[in-house]
DNA sequence: AATTATGTCAACCGCAGTTAT
DNA sequence: CATAACTGCGGTTGACATAAT
């Protein structure tokens, strides 16, 4: 059944889209393109709003969006990165392949907040107040580089006998991998830590607090498994990548480490 | 079986930031 | 520089499905 009502002020329609509705909109975004999309109900012969045909696009008609459950590690990221971003849905879910933002956003509201407000760990009151999230709390991920005389010194990154292995438990592994590569450079480099580091720091420290959330909306259990080794390697073209792009929407290398982490 | 409560998620709305004029 | 137009985001709503009574 299809509900979808003609809006008395402007006369456009809204609601449930059709297949027919749909039919249009693909066809003019392979025509023309994403983009200029208050032309759009116009090149797609829609009596539909601009809003209304982009948020279709993106939440439904794109290539690619994935449909169905979360699985553990998207519920895993999703955890910690909206413990660092706040309700920055759209970050969060540029971090998650073929995942939109309403889709992240309708997750967490139907499935993670209410199962961790409830949590047991949640109700005593340092975690309360330490999951409260302000705009001055909220650290901002950032691409990173480093001075010639900085990569110099960071010998860990390049002492390719030094491998972490994967022997140690989940808890000691983020300790052994997290700490030691935020703690190295905090000593070896000084003055170079910049807020990237200090971002990984956080999120990769927060690792009991995480456990503790991931138990309680009930994934903990799927998620005993191995992670592949560490190549410092790897981690040494991740971290010392050159060129720093603006903003702080581009921190895919971050992310590459942290699924090289996991 | 019927009714009510609850959960899920697509879609809408309003606002803020950005870009064009 | 000021204003208008456009875009994208997060909060919220409401229709529908499912569970509980």
């Amino acid at each position: 059944m299809n509900t979808a009502i003609i809006a008395k002020s402007s006369g456009v329609r809204k609601g449930a889209w059709t297949e027919e509705e749909d039919f249009l909109l693909r066809k003019c975004i392979q025509n023309y393109g994403e983009g200029k999309w208050h032309l759009v109900p116009i090149r797609a012969g829609l009596n539909r709003c601009r809003k209304s045909c982009r948020l279709r696009w993106l939440n439904y008609l794109r290539p690619h969006i994935k449909r169905g459950d979360f699985g553990w590690d998207e519920i895993d990221l999703i955890l910690r990165l909206h413990k660092l971003l706040g309700n920055r849905w759209s970050l969060i879910a540029g971090r998650l392949p073929g995942r939109t933002a309403n889709d992240v956003k309708n997750y967490w509201n139907s499935h993670l907040q209410k199962k961790l407000i409830t949590a047991p760990h949640r109700q005593e009151k340092k975690y309360n107040t330490a999951l409260k999230i302000t705009t001055k709390n909220v650290l901002r991920p950032r691409p990173r580089t480093f001075s010639s005389s900085a990569k110099n010194n960071i010998s860990w990154c390049t002492n390719k006998s030094t491998v972490i292995t994967n022997t140690l438990d989940k808890d000691e592994r983020d300790k052994e991998i997290g700490l030691n590569i935020c703690q190295k450079l905090t000593s070896e480099t000084s003055s170079t830590i910049d807020d990237g580091v200090q971002w990984w720091t956080s999120l990769l420290e927060n690792c009991k607090e995480i456990e503790e959330d991931v138990a309680a909306v009930g994934i903990f259990e799927e998620k005993n498994k191995l992670v592949p080794s560490l190549l410092h390697d790897e981690i040494n073209s991740l971290t010392m990548q050159q060129g720093q792009s603006d903003g702080w929407d581009d921190f895919s290398a971050d992310i590459d480490l942290w699924n090289l982490l996991n």
